[in-house]
DNA sequence: TATAAACACGAAAACGTTTTCGTATCATAT
DNA sequence: ATATGATACGAAAACGTTTTCGTGTTTATA
């Protein structure tokens, strides 16, 4: 790469201080316009541009925020991103973007990678091992030294920060209400360990719904999914069983089509013998035939909440009280849960 | 944010020199033991990070990729971004993500904040309205510079440098050779318009495969769609006419699920009335009913690839032939081409 | 004509780091 | 006693920029 031009090259080229290149690039009626119009017309013919980096180095301010994320193939997750990215734009941000892989290990490394004075502030979604062990000791830090942080999705309720969640307790009460409300009366629910806190928080939306439905709950009909195993084997085994549930409501759009494809292989009819809902993100419950009733997201919305109270953060440094925002989901009512007949 | 400790306030504190600092730090031999261990301590204590800014400018390099695509709410696209960042990790880079929506303007203005020194190189994907008035001024410029950049899947010719694209003819010809191999007479194209290079060489694949298979080429079977447009719409015209096809090949997964939704609305039986294929990248085509036969893309080995490319110009500066890879995509059957009857 | 103001520019510090070179102090060898 | 060498550190430049504070020269005012 040819190397930049700089404002001491052309400081050089016409014999006067870098002070007077800068300032006749800024236009300041300091500077001659005889000397302002060569130095510009130069800096210009060179495709002069200030290096950014000697500018953060010296305003102490990088313009840049950081995103770690779990994993980006993944629709959700790229929402968000989406939303991050274009409010981050709006506001002159750019927007740097790791992934933790679901691993501790990734996340304390980009962590280190990030805080070193290379971004403004973070917007993190933690992986699922570090919820796995809660080792949050690297969030602990971060905060002693109030570095702009915003959790959003998975998020920890001790670290103090601002948060963006959704309403996953009251998504998937509404959600279990709706398949109640069209006559189900064994209703099972596909979720994931206990320590994915959405996975859990969705199961107490399930199980407060039943309640207010006076559905008695049955345990065996809760069913907790192993990501690192066979997903089909998994979810067979709920609907290939002597008596199988009459609805199915998953915490993610993978299980509830799965969940579609091999009811319709066992020959049931989708929704007058099994009616589904999936959290959903993606869109593979518009395709799905019949297209699956999904509890919506608004990823795109959750990140550009967390890039608002994120930038707000960096930019007031007055202090504030640490924000938690609660998105609240929408049931899209598709075919799987047309009313059963 | 509190301020970060620097080596000049650990100087201060030892009433020594910032170098000293530095040196101690580094365990230098020129540092005495009593010395380096008190400097140590206390930077540990404070937990002292080199400012990577500082770092940055002094070594001229930032060890930060950038990249820039259309959008990222696209399986392909977000596949190609793990593809570029798992590699970037394991050679100690970063990605800075940014999206150009599919904007000239847009993709103009991240060039410009992503090229003045905060990246060592860029992967850049083009925007749709960049490819469709070719104003391509911004990649000359950089080319003039010898700025390191990889371009992939929407390329452009003339501009050299270094370059990622998937045998789009090759995947086209196979898909559908494969359809007049199960004996599809009247295959259908759905394609884009032309000015995107992927839709026009799929086309000729395509078209080659037709002359091939001695299949006559009827240009009332070839729509391009618009993506401005309602596609419902504009697919249900190619579906719900007297003498419909008898295959499909979508040059996308979109497409292609449409297609298929509305086929089967018809009446159609799938694939015994229509066969299809999809050009994918994403999971709806598992998930659909019948699932989709498609040409997988391999959009993390693109990001891969483009990634090894673009790292290996910033590391090595010795002039060297602009490479061009090509990823052959690999035909997926499922159950939309089973053989017809 | 003396003085004040305007003009046009330069020096230097600051951001935080690394690294080369210089040097004062002390111990060792001749 | 002198030269040599090691030891332990500091000064300064470099990366590229902005900005404050001088300062010398010219112009306007009393």
């Amino acid at each position: 790469m040819k190397p930049r031009i700089t404002l001491k090259k052309i400081a050089k080229e016409f014999g006067v201080s870098i002070s007077t290149v800068s300032k006749a690039l800024k236009d300041s009626h300091e500077i001659s316009e005889e000397t302002r119009g060569k130095i510009k017309a130069f800096a210009d013919y060179y495709n002069y541009k200030p290096n950014s980096l000697a500018l953060q180095l010296r305003n102490q301010k990088t313009s840049v925020i950081g995103v770690i994320i779990p994993e980006i193939v993944h629709h959700f997750f790229s929402t968000v991103i989406q939303g991050i990215e274009q409010y981050a734009n709006s506001k002159g941000y750019s927007v740097m973007v790791c992934l933790s892989n679901e691993s501790y290990e990734k996340e304390v490394s980009n962590f280190s990678v990030l805080t070193n004075g290379s971004v403004d502030g973070l917007i993190v979604s933690i992986a699922r091992e570090t919820q796995e062990n809660q080792m949050y000791n690297h969030f602990n830090a971060l905060i002693k030294d109030d570095f702009p942080l915003v959790l959003f999705d998975r998020i920890i309720d001790d670290v103090q920060c601002d948060k963006v969640i959704i309403d996953d307790i009251g998504g998937a009460f509404k959600a279990t209400n709706h398949l109640a409300e069209i006559g189900a009366k064994r209703i099972a629910l596909i979720t994931t360990q206990d320590y994915i806190t959405v996975g859990s928080l969705r199961k107490e939306g399930y199980l407060k719904s039943l309640i207010t439905n006076k559905i008695v709950v049955d345990e065996n009909l809760i069913y907790k999914i192993n990501d690192n195993e066979d997903l089909y084997e998994q979810i067979e085994k709920i609907i290939n069983v002597p008596n199988p549930p009459d609805a199915i409501l998953a915490v993610n759009e993978i299980y509830a089509a799965i969940a579609l494809k091999i009811a319709k292989k066992r020959g049931f009819l989708i929704p007058s013998d099994i009616a589904i809902i999936g959290f959903t993100s993606g869109l593979i419950s518009e395709f799905t035939d019949p297209s699956l009733t999904s509890v919506e997201q608004h990823g795109d919305l959750m990140g550009r909440q967390a890039a608002e109270l994120l930038i707000d953060r960096i930019e007031n440094t007055a202090p504030k009280e640490f924000q938690k925002e609660v998105i609240s989901p929408n049931l899209k009512i598709r075919e799987s849960t047309l009313s059963m007949s």
